[in-house]
DNA sequence: ATCCCCGTGTCCGAAAATCAGACACGGGGA
DNA sequence: TCCCCGTGTCTGATTTTCGGACACGGGGAT
């Protein structure tokens, strides 16, 4: 439990992250902050990337967590738009900068996970092919939708996205 | 700024307060609560009084920092009003056992402040003796307040007893 | 082009903080 | 009375933080 000036480098970071890009925040800037020395950051991150690496990885297992038994896509879509819309200003920047393949690669993991664990039982009889195919499509539809909001300038509220597509069911064999 | 354990001691004990009265609350529990070990307790502070005493005496250094230039009795008294409301639970434990000695001399030292720092100025052609004797009074009618909201089970706004106090001027030379 | 400032990443040894483990003490319940 | 449990203290090992230094590289100023 203990190492609280590595969770004091992530709030810190954090905090920074709601103010200004992630590019205009440099490792001085957060020791700064939280007034610790510059090689205690280097002591718990190899860099910067590190960082946000392991804050976005962290941020997934939290709500994944958080969301234990995810057993409706709306529960599970909810959880996403919480995330998404909590981190609203740190995600902006995160993601209009060099780390967007970072966000993007968790963000994906997350649709992974909340797709797979609703709609894989309601699959059981489809092909080994389609099933794949058709998870897949779910996946991306709801990465894609996040992405979308965000080119959007983030003006709407992201589960009338997820609201969407659950309305239209695309890919979804008829029962 | 560091000493990030010293800072997380206080909050699980001030997160603990807000559950249970303060005699019913250990070391140990405060130690288990964020995760280390009970000797780096010992290590910041001698024994939990003393915790409870460096949290009191925080928390008034804390108001006036955040209320530098009290220039009216009006501000000085929503100090002490934010102060105890925001606190609610935690003070309701503290007053209700033993450290209440504790809570009430650093209550006092905020009402001091507060008092003197706004009706020094207006007192100057007042005797010396006149003044302290003014000064009490108006330190000691802040400070009865609290304690007399506290006794009656905390329900009305603390505001409306110092507001009362204001209307009545009790104490204050006739200009 | 060159200089210079600044942040980076790395190293070192010193200092501080945290740890595990033990001990005697005292209060309170069985 | 015995026993459990939290306390307060101590020791030494380990981990973490620190100050200070270094070379490197990018970018702005001259």
């Amino acid at each position: 439990m203990p190492n609280f000036t590595r969770r004091a480098i992530k709030e810190s970071f954090l905090k920074l992250l709601n103010q200004r890009p992630l590019n205009q925040i440099t490792v001085k800037d957060i020791v700064e902050d939280c007034g610790i020395n510059r090689n205690s950051f280097y002591y718990h991150f190899s860099d910067l990337p590190a960082l946000v690496e392991e804050i976005m990885a962290e941020r997934v297992s939290a709500m994944v967590e958080n969301h234990p038994t995810v057993d409706s896509v709306q529960e599970g879509s909810d959880a996403i738009v919480e995330f998404v819309m909590h981190n609203k200003r740190a995600i902006y920047h995160i993601y209009n900068s060099v780390s967007r393949d970072v966000f993007e690669r968790h963000l994906m993991e997350v649709c992974r996970y909340v797709v797979t664990t609703y709609l894989d039982g309601m699959l059981e009889e489809v092909e080994e092919a389609d099933r794949d195919a058709i998870l897949r499509f779910h996946r991306c539809a709801c990465f894609g939708s996040v992405i979308d909001w965000l080119n959007g300038g983030m003006k709407d509220d992201v589960s009338d996205y997820f609201r969407r597509i659950r309305q239209l069911r695309l890919g979804l064999p008829e029962k």
